[in-house]
RNA sequence: GGUCUGUUGGCUCAGUUGGUAGAGCACAUCGUUCACAUCGAUGGGGUCACUGGUUCGAGUCCAGUACAGACCACCA
């Protein structure tokens, strides 16, 4: 074993050499897109990891499929780019900064907007490299040279032109709408940044009465506090109980105040009381209803969530919580509280910090959505971008065709300020790209830019092709714009890929990408969502400590199915680790069987096995070739676990030792070809999923020295490997040896012992079995093998198993138990008789034989003849042990 | 209220043009010889939730039912 010191350790140890091979692929410049005029062009954006953050498997499993996909077209010759990034994720980053700051007693108010940007650019610094390195330990091959942040320059650039194009255009505006309002962050959120959650609650009748003191009504509401905000109240038109109302008036409770009866057809009679109040400057429907019967809005509730001067004097200042308290109780005494009931609903909460989201009324920046939504839907159902699997385009539609306008405007810092300015002078909006001096209108320099920031979620909408270059030309973005592939989970749909879909058409007139490749969510063992408060979050670097990145990556992407969630835990990491070394082992023994450098003349495939093996790993390729091609990386990389840990390691490793350990010079040679074509297509296969490992095994082929797994050719299935006719002789062979193994195992024969094994070659099989005494030899403990003739009688007491390649017969004297064989032989008769019954009946089937393809039908006769043969051996069996 | 998904061996899950069910883990028995005990061999274990339908043939297609879950919309 010459090649026993080259430096191959007895288990894989990943922890020792990831990191050198990383830095080699990174600092060889090859992760750059190769260039290349006739190549067709690869390109995946990556999804921007938040600044904020520590890389989660959430991260992990998304970095892992697109590198998949990526070292896959990258060996493929494709001129193939992967594009990392970061986010400045505005609130979220925000908030850590501002909690970051409350820890060492400051407020954002108490040092002000610039010391808090360069606070959060000092974060950028600091945090936002940390989850890059995190990537690059995952093996994540992306062209670091290429690396964008939402808000670096040329991002900024693009959101600028982005929002002055909308504007111009009419697609961006500045109104007063009810929006959703996080008392706790003090801003403005999009309809999505809200969840809601059902709690259970109350419903307040409460008595709006006459102004002269008559009965009024009783209205039904879960805000009694909003109340002190009514300008109205509504009845359904058809409502006979309350027609005589319509077009009167009635007293708000409290504060005294008339408030007109108004007839709208978004109230239903069945609901309550079937009256409404009208809360305009709180409730989205209520805001509806006011501006058809010019009801005003009034607003009782500052930013904060405290109740403001128009609440009335006693209530300013007080919480909504406690205002709610105080209102109810006034109400009680003034007897006006007619009931109080259960009463279950949702309420919605803010998706960064929790708190109850206030509906308010508010004047902020919106973009226009329908004339941007139509293309887009549009582009997903002509097939321009494709959403695996399909039925996630479903819920794009949906969202898209009932979109609302989005409030893109927040009152925040951190993130890209509004490019709008307003004279002091006339009042008039500037919206332009550069900052103006001096008002076009009045000429007064006194100008006031914008104090919010864009939600975060606009810049990523660009991303695309902001990354690459846009609104500028440069070469980037015509050779890879529309992107190849867009992998992401599902959970962002509506944040990200929609908005990111029509913002590409509206600015390039191309959608960003031709495939959006959706997985889901990775959760615990137990199958919950892992989170923070349930504290069972399981860091991806861990786990690369302990098990290796390959581990890690391989056990993510062993059955992931495009967007269903999956589970993640040790045991299958273990596994995944368990196979890694399987394969470093399986190298080492084909490494230390080659002689040294390699043999410089390759013999072809002479022996079954060795044609069986090559044509197993053509039929590999092929497979898992076309899974990658349909994104369907669970398959692929479930087809390399099989076929290397299965075929090559279980059966052709095994075979190959006979040549190995004493066959004649030109058999070694053979063997050894064999070995080496396998474990090099083998691990380009696998590389793609497991790079560390194979890059490492790579490097010790014969004459790789200096050659990179990361750069070599996908492996291509040649024809001239093919070789169905070994293919079938091995499944012939194979099934004796199991057989043989088994009968063994059941006879309880020691485990040294090498029997004799007598064969009965079925029809045709003869030279098959023959040449294949090696492979009983090795794999079935056999010390010498004969064939029977035709009718050959043995006298010896055997016990037997029949395949369909023959008669398999090993004689054991006093280890038979007569009986017991013949009841094991006339069960196995059984088994087949029903099989037999079966093929008979579909044979007999005239619908079968006429419309079942013809193949089909002919691999069924011969399989019912070879049952009949095998059922009519046992049965002979039987006979001659029978006394 | 709407939409979608899942229900396959003890557990976790694959199963892509419909052709007699697979893996990993767990379990049982055996195995320390020269790739690997992070291993090998052998074995047990499934009416593919239920009911109907289409078909020569259904885990796979259709309809319905039950249970579980997700998303969207929320009538105060």
């Amino acid at each position: 074993m010459g090649r026993g010191e080259f430096g191959m350790e007895k288990t894989y140890q990943p922890q020792g050499m990831e990191k050198d091979i990383y830095e080699r692929w990174e600092t060889s410049g090859a992760f750059a897109p190769a260039g290349g005029a006739g190549k067709p062009p690869y390109c995946i954006v990556m999804p921007p990891p938040n600044i904020t953050g520590q890389l989660h498997m959430g991260h992990a499993l998304d970095a892992t499929m697109q590198d998949v996909l990526i070292r896959y077209h990258r060996m493929r010759g494709d001129d193939t780019l992967w594009l990392p990034g970061t986010d400045h994720a505005s609130i979220a980053t925000e908030n850590k900064i501002v909690e970051q700051m409350r820890k060492e007693g400051l407020t954002k108010a108490g040092i002000g907007r610039e010391a808090f940007l360069s606070r959060a650019w000092a974060w950028k610094k600091e945090y936002g490299g940390q989850i890059t390195r995190q990537l690059r330990r995952m093996g994540a091959s992306c062209d670091w040279d290429r690396e964008r942040f939402t808000m670096d320059e040329g991002c900024s650039r693009a959101v600028v032109e982005v929002f002055v194009r909308l504007y111009e255009k009419g697609l961006i505006y500045r109104g007063e709408r009810i929006i959703n309002w996080c008392p706790a962050c003090k801003t403005a959120l999009s309809d999505i940044e809200v969840e809601y959650e059902d709690r259970n609650d109350h419903l307040w009748f409460i008595r709006y009465p006459a102004p002269d003191g008559g009965d009024g009504l009783v209205i039904a509401t879960t805000r009694p506090e909003t109340m002190l905000g009514d300008t109205g109240v509504a009845v359904n038109p058809n409502d006979e109980r309350y027609r005589h109302l319509v077009g009167k008036s009635v007293v708000l409770p409290i504060s005294g105040r008339e408030l007109p009866v108004v007839a709208d057809d978004y109230v239903d009679p069945a609901f309550g009381t079937g009256a409404v109040k009208m809360t305009p400057a709180h409730d989205p429907n209520d805001f509806e209803v006011a501006l058809r019967h010019n009801l005003p809005p009034l607003r009782v509730m500052n930013d904060d969530g405290t109740m403001n001067e128009n609440a009335g004097a006693e209530f300013a200042g007080l919480s909504a919580k406690e205002c709610r308290v105080r209102v109810l109780k006034a109400l009680e005494e003034q007897g006006l509280l007619v009931k109080t009931q259960d009463y279950a609903h949702s309420v919605g909460g803010c998706s960064r910090c929790g708190t109850t989201v206030e509906p308010l009324m508010s004047r902020q920046w919106f973009v226009k959505m329908e004339p941007l939504a139509k293309p887009a839907i549009a582009a997903v159902r002509d097939g321009d971008t494709r959403f695996i699997p399909e039925r996630f385009s479903k819920i794009y539609y949906n969202w898209m065709e009932g979109i609302r306008d989005w409030c893109i405007s927040r009152q925040l810092w951190w993130g890209h300020r509004i490019p709008a300015w307003y004279c002091e002078e006339c009042g008039r909006v500037i919206v332009t790209r550069e900052s103006p001096d001096t008002c076009p209108d009045c000429g007064s320099a006194r100008l006031r830019q914008d104090e919010d920031v864009l939600d975060t979620w606009f810049s990523s909408a660009l991303w695309p092709f902001s990354t690459l270059g846009w609104p500028e030309q440069t070469p980037d973005l015509a050779r890879f714009y529309p992107t190849s592939t867009l992998v992401t989970g599902y959970d962002i749909i509506f944040f990200w890929v929609a908005r990111m879909i029509f913002s590409g058409i509206e600015h390039t007139g191309r959608t960003p990408f031709d495939t959006v490749l959706i997985h889901g969510i990775v959760r615990d063992d137990q199958g919950r969502k892992m989170s923070k408060s349930l504290n069972n979050g399981i860091d991806p670097l861990e786990i690369v400590e302990a098990y290796g990145a390959d581990a890690l990556r391989f056990s993510l992407l062993l059955g992931v199915s495009p967007g269903a969630d999956m589970r993640f835990s040790k045991e299958k990491t273990e596994a995944a680790r368990n196979f890694a070394n399987k394969v470093w082992n399986a190298a080492r023994f084909v490494l230390m069987n080659l002689g040294e450098g390699g043999d410089a003349a390759r013999p072809g495939p002479n022996t079954a096995p060795e044609k069986w093996i090559l044509s197993r790993m053509n039929r590999a390729v092929r497979e898992v070739t076309a899974h990658l091609d349909a994104n369907e990386l669970g398959l692929a990389a479930q087809k390399l676990y099989d076929f290397i840990w299965s075929e090559f390691c279980d059966w052709f490793i095994e075979l190959s030792k006979g040549d190995l350990l004493d066959g004649a010079p030109e058999r070694k040679a053979a063997a050894r070809a064999a070995l080496q074509k396998v474990l090099s297509a083998l691990l380009r296969l696998l590389h793609p999923f497991m790079p560390f490992l194979t890059e490492a095994i790579y490097a010790f082929l014969p004459g790789n020295a200096q050659a990179s797994c990361m750069l070599s050719d996908w492996p291509v299935a040649l024809e001239a490997d093919d070789y169905p006719q070994e293919e079938r002789q091995m499944e012939g062979v194979m099934e004796i040896i199991r057989a043989v193994r088994a009968l063994r195992q059941e006879m309880k024969v020691q485990p040294g012992h090498k029997a004799r094994l007598l064969l009965r070659p079925a029809e045709g099989w003869a030279d098959t079995l023959s040449a294949a005494e090696p492979s009983f030899r090795r794999l079935a403990s056999v010390s010498t093998m004969t064939l029977l003739a035709e009718g050959g009688q043995i006298e010896e007491k055997t016990v037997s198993a029949v395949t369909p390649a023959g008669e398999a017969l090993i004689p054991l004297g006093d280890l038979v138990d007569l009986a017991r064989e013949i009841a094991r032989l006339s069960a196995e008769a059984d088994a087949l008789e029903a099989e037999i019954r079966r093929g008979e009946g579909k044979l007999d089937n005239p619908g079968f034989l006429a419309k079942a393809p013809a193949p089909l039908v002919e691999a069924e006769r011969e399989k019912l003849a070879r049952n009949r043969d095998m059922r009519a051996a046992l049965l002979r069996r039987v006979d001659d042990l029978k006394p």
